[in-house]
DNA sequence: AGCGGTCAAGTTGAT
DNA sequence: ATCAACTTGACCGCT
């Protein structure tokens, strides 16, 4: 019924996605730049293919693909265009076949960019350089077959309804090779279930719900209503999220993650359903297959 | 070989 | 006014 999503990278499975910076990058001259990105991109690439491999063989479900799988895509100094690299159309061609092998494993894949994607700022080169990077991220979905981009909200700049009305204008703008991946996730600090679902509900955009976003900031609504909530604004397999503290409730703050999943963070009222649930764990594939054991043991709770 | 400092981006809230 | 937290390692560069 759950099919159980591990996120970006590995514990201790030997797969591990290169990434570069900025500063390194420009500080060496141009050949050798683009020489490196195609190293990198390459490599990532078949990481990516390795990392499906990995979840076929132990009954994960679902991958979550870094945004830096093609590092700096977007950067305003070093950013490039995949075709410029040394042997890019190969790159590409690695990434097709990365998409071809998730369709034929039923492995499920899924983005999540970070918290600078800003569709709501009220400046707007902020917005354009979030659509800028939504579009790197819609190119990279249409090779390797993921049917989700997941976001935040963004920013309340003092007055959270409005910042909720430029959200609904920004997303109704979006090309549709966007928008049809396009998912909203409640955060932590600012916006919850309730404030997004009306968002989501008339763009036309799923809720990712987050649990445990959700009990560090409570909006009234039962884990069981954000639930049935969030399950009716998809209309492909609803996808989840779930972590555990690191600090135990009250002890410290509630954001940071734990290395697993403690079972009873795990909502029951999942369970009646067909859903993903990527698992948030800084003890990654580990955690997703503990989780799966702790689970399937009868005398858990 | 090992280890410490650094890394594109925006916003919030603690100090 | 300044700066860490978000996440979170990977990688460069120095010893």
């Amino acid at each position: 019924m759950i099919r159980f999503g591990l996120c970006c990278i590995f514990h201790s499975a030997p797969i591990t996605f290169r990434r570069t910076t900025a500063k390194y990058l420009l500080s060496r001259p141009r050949g050798e730049r683009l020489q490196r990105l195609s190293d990198i991109c390459a490599h990532n690439a078949a990481s990516l293919e390795a990392a499906l491999r990995f979840c076929d063989a132990h009954g994960i479900g679902a991958f979550r693909i870094n945004s830096q799988i093609l590092p700096l895509k977007t950067h305003p100094e070093a950013g490039y265009e995949v075709q410029d690299l040394p042997g890019g159309h190969a790159i590409v061609k690695a990434f097709r076949r990365c998409g071809r092998l998730s369709r034929r494993l039923d492995i499920r894949t899924s983005f999540h960019p970070d918290q600078f994607i800003l569709l709501n700022s009220p400046r707007p080169e902020v917005v354009e350089r979030a659509m800028a990077d939504l579009r790197y991220h819609a190119q990279v979905a249409a090779w390797v077959n993921a049917d989700v981009i997941t976001i935040h909200a963004g920013g309340a700049y003092g007055a959270k309804e409005d910042a909720l009305a430029r959200l609904s204008a920004a997303i109704a703008l979006l090309p549709s090779d966007i928008k049809h991946r396009l998912t909203l996730e409640n955060d932590d600090r600012m916006f919850t279930p309730r404030d997004l679902l009306p968002v989501c509900r008339a763009a036309g955009i799923p809720l990712v719900y987050d649990v445990h976003h959700h009990r560090c900031l409570p909006d009234g609504l039962s884990v069981r209503k954000a639930t049935d909530a969030a399950l009716s604004t998809w209309r492909r397999e609803p996808l989840f999220h779930v972590s555990s503290p690191r600090f135990a409730w009250g002890t410290g703050p509630c954001g940071p993650h734990h290395d697993y999943i403690d079972p009873v963070d795990f909502p029951k009222e999942w369970c009646e359903h067909t859903v993903t649930v990527e698992i948030e764990a800084k003890n990654k594939e580990l955690a997703v297959l503990k989780l799966i054991e702790d689970l399937a043991s009868p005398d858990r709770r």
